[in-house]
DNA sequence: GCGCAAATTCAACGATCGTTGAATACTAGT
DNA sequence: ACTAGTATTCAACGATCGTTGAATTTGCGC
């Protein structure tokens, strides 16, 4: 085997262990040292290919940050393709921005619900919470609202991004399937049912985004 | 000063500092020599007062879970005094549901602002968002469910506990506080702007509810 | 004021933490 | 086959972790 190869390989299996342990139990509740033995290297080897524990967490979140960037951008980019005069709907906005997580849990669940779970703990970080997702994902999220914007074209800019916050809120809780609504629902509703979703939150969302923007202010 | 008012008074001291540390850095984050640093004591009096970590932490959670509870339920059973034959809108539901939450921020922010920061971990956590947002907040989330149910007659279960799931998720991540809207609206918007949120939350979820309760199954 | 129990402090346990430098195994290029 | 450098392991550092038992201070009832 090629040693570029393995080197990547054993980067993979520390960033795999890491994702998945960094999901469940956070960022201060794992030990290097239980990365490792997940990922079935010695402990000192986290060091040569990261620089600290902070550093490979980093690589953790930019390593599919920007998969989904590129996904989203392009399901964005598709869907204005289809609308080059009128301005395609607030559901249709709010499909592209959720369609490709739907599309890669569906492809390849466990990896990306692990992520997910990771971004919803993040995303309700106070510590963490602004810089991070700042970071990765607020470009990316400024172009979905200006597409929002151009659909809805008389809401003010504070509701337009109130409107976004109570999206993201929904979102992230959604995608990260903790198992809340399974629980409450008694079995009525799957976390992990991803039809269901798919069928329900672009319709509430986009409800309350028309609500807010047709809405006299007072 | 007597003894039994001194203890509760260590007690709380120990369990505001615990708050505040917890819903700021997790509860791996922290150590108890850091909270007991804060409370000013040292640190075996934690486990004089509590029996481990993790029980200070549910001590935490208890405390003000009880408060919460109490009001919103007054505040639900306050609005359906006054329908006592037609059903409530929807927007007044929900806002018998924030409203108390607004309130105590308006008293008391800082307190309740950690408070608040730390369920919205809670909920976000694979590890503990089933079980202890079950444990202590499910019974009056069922009673509020009933409420909307009867508003909306038309509404499946299913669309239902959906929709009260995205409800769940904007509101812990906008109680939260988490800075994230500041940082993405360059200002437009703050966090902590408690009008801003009753104007916009009720009516945002509301509009949201009914699209799922009207909107046909196919 | 004395005694007793409750509240608090002191000192320390073993375990685990993040991190590092030196030693070893491996593999690609010659 | 030899070498050079890359990937991996070994052993250990000081710091901090959660927790505990014994010693000490404190304040109320008699």
């Amino acid at each position: 085997m090629q040693k570029a190869v393995q080197r990547q390989q054993t980067r993979d299996r520390i960033l795999d262990a890491a994702e998945e342990l960094f999901a469940h139990r956070g960022y201060e509740g794992v030990s290097v040292r239980q990365i490792m033995s997940q990922a079935g290297a010695d402990v000192s080897l986290a060091y040569y290919h990261f620089k600290s524990k902070r550093d490979l967490f980093d690589q953790v979140m930019l390593r599919k940050a920007e998969t989904l960037n590129v996904l989203r951008l392009e399901a964005l980019e598709a869907l204005e393709r289809r609308h080059p005069d009128d301005a395609p709907t607030i559901e249709e906005i709010i499909g592209a921005f959720t369609k490709p997580l739907l599309e890669l849990l569906a492809d390849n669940h466990e990896e990306w619900q692990h992520y997910f779970q990771l971004i919803a703990q993040i995303n309700s970080s106070s510590e963490w919470g602004g810089e991070l997702m700042t970071r990765y994902f607020d470009p990316l999220v400024s172009r979905f609202i200006e597409a929002l914007r151009k659909a809805l074209p008389k809401c003010s800019d504070e509701d337009l991004y109130w409107s976004y916050h109570f999206l993201s809120g929904a979102l992230t809780l959604t995608f990260a399937e903790t198992g809340r609504i399974d629980n409450l629902s008694g079995g009525a509703c799957r976390s992990s049912d991803m039809r269901a979703i798919n069928e329900r939150m672009p319709a509430f969302l986009a409800a309350g985004f028309r609500a807010l923007a047709d809405k006299p202010r007072n």
